[in-house]
DNA sequence: CGTAGCTATAGCATTATTGCTATAGTAACT
DNA sequence: AGTTACTATAGCAATAATGCTATAGCTACG
């Protein structure tokens, strides 16, 4: 139930759905993806719950928004949430499940032309990370100034850099030890 | 819909469900998760389409197993599925959204506990990856000699190996910061 | 005016996933 | 014989998540 919590999160200020929307196509995009089909119907249950109270507002461009605010319940169970236990959690990592089968293709071809993919994948979002990373770093010149919240906002895009860095790492790691693999086979055809 | 994907890639040789939830609590817990809940439905899903074949084999302890094998059309399927572009996909990381909001309780303390919570995590969690590496480093002298599907496997498992490095690498970033931090605002506090 | 595009909410069908419970045979221990 | 534990499958309810479609107002372009 962690969206649940990262929609309370979300609304340290009043929002409507479709603004937290927007901030899982930006900036929680980094730990957490939601749909508006999903997140809709989940501001109608924490409400329903007690945990979000709604209000319909007139907007400027388009139909009435329902902006929502975290009631006192709400702001409680989202303290109790982020005084537990870090929750690592199962990771999903489909990109791993495939290279873990794709020895079965048995072709070292497929494995390269799979990891250069891999690799072009992660340069372009680290490229995304780094270039927010040098907006914040622009925004504020040294890391004690900024406040408490921006602070947690900033680690938490390090944690994604750093992250993609070691995949990338990994990637070349893997390519090199690939290339070995091959360099010998090929030496021992070439001598039987 | 990957999980079908992976049960396909773990019937490399016939197995049967209560086989597939053992797999996923050992090794295939580095990239995904699944409970017997819907490991069986799946199966039978995958039977009802073709991908898979089923016999009843009489168990030596307890009752008969249903044992699945690949079709052709199965491997096929696992095959076609290999060659697509890696799938990054999006990350559910809790313990990202959970520091990500954690400046919003205002108390350095916390944080800090939260860190080193987490750090504690990821620790054990590379302490067993370690223990598989260095079970498998025994087992085969040279990563040149090891067949391409063992070589995949141990690959898959450097990659969790890095990214939890990654993972404590950052922790201990965050904690310095965050140190820096507070003897910074402790100077300020006394000077005024 | 038409229409394309953006803002905003809503609903639905399907699948994915979790957590729980039930059943039943076998093995080992007491 | 009774109990506990392990192997193995099954089913169900609830929630999570995806992908799709519908509606409706407003803006801007030609």
């Amino acid at each position: 139930m962690s969206l649940d919590h990262i929609l309370l999160g979300m609304l340290e200020r009043p929002a409507a759905g479709y603004d937290l929307g927007r901030e899982f196509e930006s900036s929680a995009r980094l730990f957490w993806s939601a749909e508006l089909s999903q997140i809709y119907p989940t501001l109608k249950r924490l409400e329903k719950k007690g945990h979000l109270a709604s209000r319909e507002v007139p907007s400027e461009r388009g139909p009435n928004r329902r902006v929502y605010e975290r009631t006192p319940a709400g702001t409680e169970a989202l303290a109790a949430w982020l005084r537990e236990e870090p929750k690592l959690g199962h990771s999903r990592l489909p990109h791993i499940a495939q290279f873990y089968f794709l020895g079965e293709l048995g072709d070292p071809d497929e494995t390269h032309r799979f990891l250069l993919g891999l690799r072009r994948s992660l340069e372009e979002r680290l490229a995304v990370y780094r270039t927010i990373e040098e907006m914040m770093r622009h925004d504020c010149p040294s890391l004690e100034d900024v406040s408490h919240e921006q602070y947690h906002r900033y680690a938490a895009l390090r944690a994604g850099v750093l992250v993609a860095e070691a995949r990338l790492a990994w990637c070349d790691e893997t390519l090199t030890d690939l290339a070995a693999r091959e360099t010998t086979r090929a030496n021992a055809t070439g001598v039987a």
